[in-house]
DNA sequence: ATAAACACCGGAGTATAGTACGGAGTCGAG
DNA sequence: CTCGACTCCGTACTATACTCCGGTGTTTAT
């Protein structure tokens, strides 16, 4: 089985070395083996877990929450649907998320849209009177 | 004109009051008048101030780009047009956000709608297999 | 007049997710 | 066998945005 140090590894999963100890110290990857020079070594099964993790951040779990999805695959009591369960949590909380990003993009639109093209003094900008008297109830927000 | 101390100002703004002093330390708010108590003395454009400030939060933008916002306006050179820029930049960043917690959202979706009602072992589990094995290359994240 | 409530300050702590430093030890190629 | 590259470790620092602490001074209500 191939054996790796740690800067391999860490460019083999796409980060930064210190970022794997980092991962080390927070217990979201275990301690590796070491040889006499101290060195760590891994293998393949911990190259997969660092993917496992830089994949669940890509999904948009924390680390806390990847750590939690890593342990539940160790707990062998876990079925499949305390997965799902998390994950539309997860899902849940995105969707929010988006709605929230959506009013404000919007709302910032149609304030820019207001800026019209001339010399506007920056006493009518739009965008600056909204932020001064606040905008009469948003109900999105 | 109302004068109104540093907890009452919080109150009205809707914020926390070591938050104010902490956004006079970082210089979002200008240092406030002080009587020989050596307590803060705010007035209503005080008020104005702290409430821009929220509600800038509220449209998406950080303390920093609030700052910059705030000073444009006292510089007198700067012209509608500009906020306007700083806008649109904004609307533009946030709908990448969007696009990418909607590429999140929708896959994650997809596997939660693969697990089952069943019980389906923690082995066969779609999300953890996703996680395991990555998806072959999501063009849209 | 006295006590509760409020305000002062610098500094520390919180949470998230890392990144950087620097001196010492180790590995590998020539 | 030597030299540069790599790794070790703990610690400190980054950035964002607060929030709390504790000892002291001030205001206000009874």
């Amino acid at each position: 089985m191939r054996t790796m140090k740690v800067s391999q590894l860490a460019r083999e999963a796409g980060i930064n070395l210190e970022t794997m100890r980092y991962y080390e110290r927070i217990g979201l990857m275990p301690k590796p083996k070491r040889q006499e020079s101290r060195y760590r070594y891994y293998d393949e099964s911990d190259l997969a877990r660092v993917r496992f993790i830089v994949r669940s951040k890509e999904l948009g779990f924390t680390l806390k929450e990847t750590k939690e999805l890593l342990s539940m695959r160790i707990d062998s009591e876990t079925i499949c649907e305390a997965m799902k369960e998390l994950a539309l949590r997860k899902v849940a909380d995105i969707r929010t998320r988006i709605k929230d990003l959506e009013s404000i993009a919007s709302h910032l639109q149609s304030l820019a849209n207001q800026c019209t093209d001339g010399e506007m003094s920056i006493e009518e900008c739009p965008i600056v009177n909204a932020l001064d008297e606040g905008w009469k109830k948003v109900e999105t927000l």
